[in-house]
RNA sequence: GGGCAAGUGGCGGAAUUGGUAUACGCGCUGGUCUUAGAAACCAGUGCCGCAAGGCUUAAGAGUUCGAGUCUCUUCUUGCCCA
């Protein structure tokens, strides 16, 4: 059998692709991105996963006559380098920079039809230049606002942490109890555009409806009412808001933030300050305040229901309250809902039930909990017998008649804080005067570099503890300045970066705008699901907060078509000390059980999870490819699993892969030699009719990214040319096939593909083959045969055979014949060129 | 607790969207070749049955000439939000 060697064709065709036009430049324009990676050392099988679905989409589209852009970069700002650099002490640009030469190794040994031009990196000088820009503009068209909030706290590492860094209440690096703490931070507006975030999601076709569902929970739109309280005995309003208020006949007190301004005079009693601090230990995730120890002070004051005379609720500090929530006020609905409930139990406060529930239950006393289902009010005067949604339209109507409040519109989207405490990250281009105020730095003072040299080893952050860095001049009046010495959330880097892909070497602005224009938006955008609700929407924020400050630039969505895929999953291995253990470090005796190579002693094995560094479940992409070959390792990838979906990494069947890709070489060459046939019109029309099938197939199975059935189809057209080889097909006939089918292995293995064509002398190996759509209309079909709903025969008929043909034909030859022929047929379902269905008496 | 998916052989998974269930791959079994093994090739492989045939898509009901696909109930798993 003549065997190829992969390494060797790899090589020679990635040379071919990195500096070919093979590309046309001249069709209708296709961008096709994938999620650009981290550069955080090596790449990893995901990777290999998002990145061989983007070129099996790029080549295809290619093949099709489309310009495509096809773009790589490095989102190369992050923690991780700062911490490498800590541990290494070294420079956190230096470790970057030689982790992206790296991967770039790796990518280009996957053979993946890249534009290697347009690389761009999120922490080179010319990438955040351009942001410092943006975010510049964006500040001038009032979209960024500097706000005093509460921030998850480290203590220990004296910085910021986001909410998915603090896990179970403590710092995910330090452990330490994460506490709330008030910060002067820079914020994204982006709650200025949650209604057209939301709208605008109706017209992302294009989209997954899971992701699209994610966003639309996350924004959130809710409505509720704003209400004023008097407050006894004095001429004060405290307005509250909520989003229950047709349970108001359930208040039994009122609960305010620590920092509602009602609590000021508080601020004096040494009590409360104890009270506030205490406040301060849990975070500000809703689910840190639903799980929190319910904590109340009791003031003196007293509000007075709007709706029952006389009734006197009492009002609390509470710590589950916050001021970025409504009004940070609230009245608590013991009955209705949870944390009302665990305050009310604390503090003996009544519970009074509003909402029957399904048996119709009025009772207060016997609850154990809050009842939040639905059911008819009671106990609740004019709203009794209503259900929820009716009762919450009746009490609104009456409190905007007694202008006592309104209706409110209410998003659960935050704006974005952005601020970070951090050196690795693009610097906030603002200054700070002397007279207290903050105005951005001039454009052309830009970029605003960071400092080759700085200290990660003290606690706190670096830029602030640089010696010299953050003392400036302010341009305009000459004065002394400060720099701001935060840095960007790196989410921001990726929020624009497939703009900068439209015109990377542009240095007039961000991007070009006719090259943003021509290009945006991203016709296919593919990467994993995890991505599904921050960076999609702060992208989407972007696109819309550009649009609205270049007045160019058309496009409102950056993404027209969204493709998540699965994770790349493999089983777990533990020693008897419980320690993790690499794949390789064992030995497989069956499929459950395994002994480590080292001593013999047995493994656990546990069962497939996501790859990752902690579980030690990994497998190495570069070993891979230089033991089977890239196109093996592209071809098994997309082989074994929807791409949708998560798939198993299995050693056979990347054995199997490449076991195959060699019987395809092995079949080149044997069709390269093939002796010439006599040929047979109707072995030759049959022969045709079965290429074309195959080629619409394939085809759509791509369209339809169902890329592990396009590929399933592979291995059945690799026996039927097998089987072939020795019919009555002449040569030509017989290569113009195999050739067309060829081609449609480029997208997948395109090394292999290419090597095999350029044997067979192809010449426009670049072009894919169209479906003859005139080769179906005389081809025969299957027609199904039924009797009484099963099936008892397949009849390979003419096309557009009528009842009677069909009759004739079972009675002639058929399996089917026995259960109809003397029976007596009381009904016939017949539908053309599909199925006919005799329903017959026993 | 709420929302959304999904459940098909020993395993990964197909099924023209209501019309031949189990394509294709892995694994397994038998055979050829070989001193032996590996590789390669050939055959078989949902379950019951010698066969004819019957049964089978988490469980149960329903709609239909016909249900893996649609509806309802229950169970299980995964994801997101809490």
């Amino acid at each position: 059998m003549e065997r190829v060697n992969f390494q060797v064709i790899e090589k020679k065709w990635q040379e071919k692709f990195a500096s070919s036009n093979l590309y046309n430049k001249k069709g209708k324009k296709f961008y096709c991105l994938e999620m650009f990676p981290y550069p955080s050392g090596k790449i990893h099988m995901g990777h290999v996963r998002n990145y061989t679905i983007g070129d099996v989409i790029a080549r295809y589209k290619y093949m099709k006559g489309f310009n495509v852009l096809h773009p790589m970069g490095w989102d190369s700002f992050g923690l991780p380098a700062e911490n490498a650099a800590r541990i290494n002490n070294l420079n956190p640009k230096k470790w970057t920079e030689k982790n992206i030469e790296t991967m770039k190794k790796q990518l280009k040994m996957l053979g993946l039809s890249i534009d290697w031009n347009l690389e761009i990196s999120t922490c080179s000088e010319d990438y955040y230049k351009h942001q410092q820009e943006l975010f510049i503009d964006f500040y001038n068209q009032g979209l960024v606002s500097k706000k005093e909030t509460y921030v998850n706290w480290d203590p220990v590492e004296k910085t910021v942490l986001a909410n998915e860094q603090v896990i179970n209440g403590k710092g995910w690096r330090s452990n330490a109890v994460v506490e709330r703490k008030k910060l002067s931070q820079w914020f994204f507006n982006i709650t200025e555009f949650a209604e057209d975030l939301l709208k605008d999601l109706e017209d992302l076709k294009g989209w997954p409806e899971k992701v699209k569902l994610m966003q639309k929970n996350w924004i959130g739109k809710s409505f509720g009412c704003e209400i004023d309280f008097n407050i006894q005995n004095t001429k004060k309003k405290l307005s509250i808001f909520t989003t229950r208020p047709d349970t108001i006949f359930g208040a039994s007190f009122i609960a305010v933030s620590v920092d509602h301004e009602i609590c000021k005079d508080l601020h004096k009693l040494d009590k409360f300050k104890k009270f506030k601090s205490e406040c301060s230990k849990i975070g500000t995730t809703e689910e840190a305040l639903a799980n929190a120890d319910k904590l109340g002070f009791k003031t003196e004051l007293f509000a007075l229901h709007p709706f029952i005379k006389d009734k006197k609720l009492p009002v609390y500090v509470a710590n589950f309250v916050l001021m970025d929530y409504g009004n940070g006020a609230i009245f608590g609905c013991p009955a209705h809902d949870q944390r009302d409930f665990d305050f009310a139990k604390k503090y003996k406060l009544p519970i009074i039930r509003v909402v029957a529930d399904k048996d119709n239950s009025r009772d207060s006393d016997a609850m154990k909990e809050a009842y939040t289902g639905i059911g008819k009010m009671v106990n609740s005067k004019f709203l009794n017998n209503l259900n929820i949604s009716e009762a919450k339209n009746a009490i609104i109507k009456e409190v905007e008649k007694k202008k006592i409040g309104q209706k409110k519109t209410l998003f659960r989207l935050k704006d974005w804080g952005i601020s970070r405490q951090r050196y690795w990250g693009c610097p906030i281009p603002m200054i700070y005067l002397q007279d207290g105020s903050v105005v951005p730095v001039d454009k052309d003072e830009l970029p605003i570099k960071l400092p080759d040299k700085v200290d990660l080893n003290s606690s706190g952050n670096p830029l602030d503890n640089h010696p010299d860095w953050k003392n400036t001049i302010h341009k305009k009046t000459g004065k002394p300045a400060i720099r701001e010495t935060d840095t960007l959330d790196t989410f921001v880097d990726s929020s624009w970066y497939f703009l900068r892909f439209c015109s990377p070497s542009f240095m007039q602005g961000s991007f070009e705008d006719k090259k943003a224009n021509y290009w945006m938006p991203v016709d296919q955008y593919i990467g994993g699901v995890e991505h599904a609700i921050l960076h999609l929407l702060y992208s989407r924020f972007f696109m819309k907060a550009i649009n609205k400050s270049n007045k160019k630039i058309k496009c409102t969505e950056p993404f027209k078509n969204l493709f998540t895929q699965g994770m790349v999953c493999h089983e777990t291995y533990q020693d008897k000390d419980g320690n993790w253990l690499y794949p390789e470090d064992i030995e497989k005796l069956s499929s459950k059980e395994a002994i480590k190579k080292k001593d013999k002693t047995n493994v656990k094995i546990g069962p497939s999870e996501s790859m990752s560094k902690s579980k030690k479940n990994t497998i190495d992409p570069e070993t891979m490819i230089r033991q089977y070959g890239a196109d093996s390792i592209r071809w098994f990838i997309l082989s074994d699993s929807p791409p949708d979906k998560d798939v198993q990494w299995s050693d056979s069947g990347v054995a199997s892969s490449n076991k195959f890709l060699q019987k395809i070489w092995n079949l080149n060459f044997q069709i390269s030699n093939r002796k010439q046939a006599k040929p047979n019109k109707k072995s030759e029309e049959e022969f045709n009719l079965n290429v074309e099938t195959y080629i619409y197939k394939i085809d759509k199975f791509i369209n339809n990214f169902q890329l592990n059935v396009a590929i399933a189809q592979f291995y059945e057209v690799y026996k039927y040319f097998q089987d072939s080889l020795n019919l009555n097909i002449s040569n030509e006939v017989f290569l113009d096939g195999f050739t067309k089918l060829m081609k449609l292995m480029i997208p997948f293995t395109p090394h292999l593909a290419m090597e095999c064509l350029s044997i067979l002398n192809c010449k426009n190996s670049n072009t894919w083959p169209a479906v003859n759509n005139k080769i179906f209309e005389n081809a025969k079909i299957n027609l199904v045969i039924q009797v009484n709903g099963k099936t008892r025969d397949v009849l390979t008929v003419k096309k557009n055979v009528n009842e009677k043909e069909i009759y004739q034909l079972i009675e002639k030859n058929s399996k089917a014949k026995k259960y109809i022929i003397d029976k007596k047929i009381t009904k016939t379902i017949f539908i053309k060129n599909k199925i006919i269905n005799y329903i017959v008496l026993n």
